[in-house]
RNA sequence: GGUCCUGUGGCCGAGCGGCUAGGCAGAGCUCUGCAAAAGCUUGUACAGCGGUUCGAAUCCGCUCGGGACCUCCA
């Protein structure tokens, strides 16, 4: 069974044969929050995906380092230097150290990891513990020639950088462009060159957030701690870098160039880049005013929402789009994925009821195998989903005895199910609530009472039964065998 | 203005030269006291106009619509 992993690196726009530097470790770094308010909807898309990416790496028996970074130095909102950070903003909002602001979206942002079921990376390094790697750093770019000091700030030096190489790669612009379309602003003096970026900056008196260094008390610049923790902990050269596809220009080009000014080569070999979340085909953001917090979701609370969704649905959804394709967030949408989800859950648990037969038309062996080519091709999750729900057809044909299937076809059905539905996609069955075995116990009960009744002809008491049922939000549904229960979600 | 992406049936979304994913909703049938669930069947979609090709949703050009980035953003 071949297994081959093909990645769209956004660098080269092209698809390519995942093969790692050192096989069987495999350095992946994606890009964290900068944690001055809550994590929204649009962020979660980015991280759950890439959560897919480090199961599925992991399932193919990679030894991965997962690392995604706190940002807990806040950067500052405009190009000028009488911009205000955000977490020092948020502070002053707040009324708390920034320190504590920290502390408290962090939380928030690993609940909500949590909730929607994403593992945790295996270094989650923050920006205010690596100060002294920063400095490191800056202090490689400023001997290689890289790199200026002005006033007590370090300025990245583009023109130098260019004679030897090449910049904007990445994101395809070029610097004569980009000059061409960027206004003429005050407040760069400090530069000699318009696109160069700082990798310190000097604090101004009222500045909360400053370190000692060697030019004066300042703070690291915003590209520049993702370039050192993700040297320090994957090395100079490491497989996958993720993010989302705001983040592609300045942030990640300005991590190549740091990364290649210090060690003279590129950190990274394939580059990820998720698509952004929308709603009514607007990009999901902070500053646009159109994002959803996750409780909000989960309570239905939000104007837009005709009512709340768990986070297992959600995180379905998700996966039903491919992640370099933008994804439009919408009642109708999550409605269709609440029941596309129950679906597949349903199937998932009926795998347990199916019987094995002594012969079989049905291909599970082939079944598997587009499981990891749809994996396979850039992660393609949509297609991975379709060809499940071929799998909850044979499990459903199963059990109503309408298609035969072999005990290897049911094991390799289960092993379908669980390696990609609950370990690749992490998609978690519904709450256990509804299986534990008091309340089995009790409702068989209820079906026996219900099978005199109906065997007596009584359904007005019979339908009475699964009314005040209804009520309490439990489900009845009759079968041959008796009956079935389940917690109604609505 | 520059660079780039995108427009698929009622809705969401794959596919990216031939074999017309998948889900939700709808219709019919089977099952059923009714219903639900499930299974089966069903829907002649690819923004428009040209072109390339034996063949285009898929390639090229133009037009129209939507979006992202261009030093806040996952």
């Amino acid at each position: 069974m071949t297994k081959d992993l093909f990645i769209y690196n956004s660098l080269t726009r092209n698809k390519e044969l995942f093969q790692p530097i050192q096989s069987p470790h495999v350095g992946l770094y994606v890009c964290g929050p900068t944690v001055y308010s809550n994590v929204h909807l649009g962020n979660c898309r980015t991280f759950m995906f890439f959560d897919v990416v480090f199961r599925y790496l992991t399932h193919l028996g990679y030894k991965v380092r997962y690392v995604r970074n706190i940002t807990d130095v806040g950067h500052i909102t405009s190009q000028f230097d009488e911009g205000v950070d955000r977490i020092g903003e948020q502070a002053r909002l707040e009324q708390l150290e920034p320190m504590e602001i920290v502390q408290k979206y962090t939380d928030d942002f690993r609940s909500v990891m949590r909730v929607f079921n994403n593992h945790s990376p295996s270094i989650e390094p923050t920006a205010t513990g690596h100060m002294i790697e920063q400095m490191e750093m800056i202090k490689k770019i400023l001997d290689q020639g890289f790199a200026y000091e002005v006033n007590g700030s370090i300025y990245f030096d583009v023109q130098a950088y260019r004679k030897q190489y090449p910049y904007g790669e990445l994101s395809g612009r070029n610097v004569e462009e980009l000059y061409e379309n960027t206004r003429t602003l005050d407040g760069q003096d400090e530069k000699r060159f318009f696109a160069d970026f700082a990798l310190w900056k000097k604090a101004s008196p009222e500045h909360i957030m400053r370190w000692p260094s060697p030019w004066g008390e300042g703070f690291p610049g915003w590209h520049l701690e993702c370039s050192a923790m993700s040297t320090k902990y994957l090395g100079d050269q490491f497989d996958i870098h993720g993010g989302g596809m705001d983040l592609k220009f300045p942030h990640h080009e300005s991590e190549i160039a740091q990364n290649t000014a210090c060690c003279g080569k590129g950190p990274v070999r394939y580059w990820m880049h998720s698509n952004m979340l929308t709603v009514n085909g607007q990009k999901m953001s902070k500053s646009l005013g159109n994002s959803f917090l996750p409780h909000e979701l989960f309570a239905g609370s939000h104007p837009l929402l005709e009512k709340g969704y768990t986070p297992q649905v959600v995180r379905f959804f998700m996966m039903q789009a491919h992640y370099r394709s933008t994804l439009d967030f919408s009642n109708d949408a999550l409605n269709a994925a609440e029941r596309s989800y129950e679906r597949m859950m349903g199937a998932y648990s009926a795998l347990a009821d199916c019987k094995a037969s002594a012969s079989s038309t049905a291909d599970t062996a082939a079944l598997e195998q587009r499981c990891y080519a749809a994996m396979g091709d850039d992660f393609n999750t949509p297609v991975l989903v379709a060809e499940l729900f071929e799998a909850v057809r044979m499990i459903n044909g199963c059990k109503n005895g309408q298609l035969d299937l072999t005990a290897d076809n049911l094991l390799q059905l289960k092993r379908i199910m669980e390696v990609f539905l609950i370990e690749v996609l992490g998609v978690q069955p519904m709450e256990e609530a509804a299986s534990t075995e008091l309340p089995d116990l009790m409702m068989d009960a209820v079906f026996e009472v219900r099978k005199t009744l109906k065997e007596k002809k009584d359904y007005a008491t019979a339908d009475l039964l699964r009314d005040v049922f209804a009520k309490r939000n439990i489900g009845i549904k009759d079968t041959k065998e008796g009956g079935e229960w389940s917690y109604e979600k609505k």
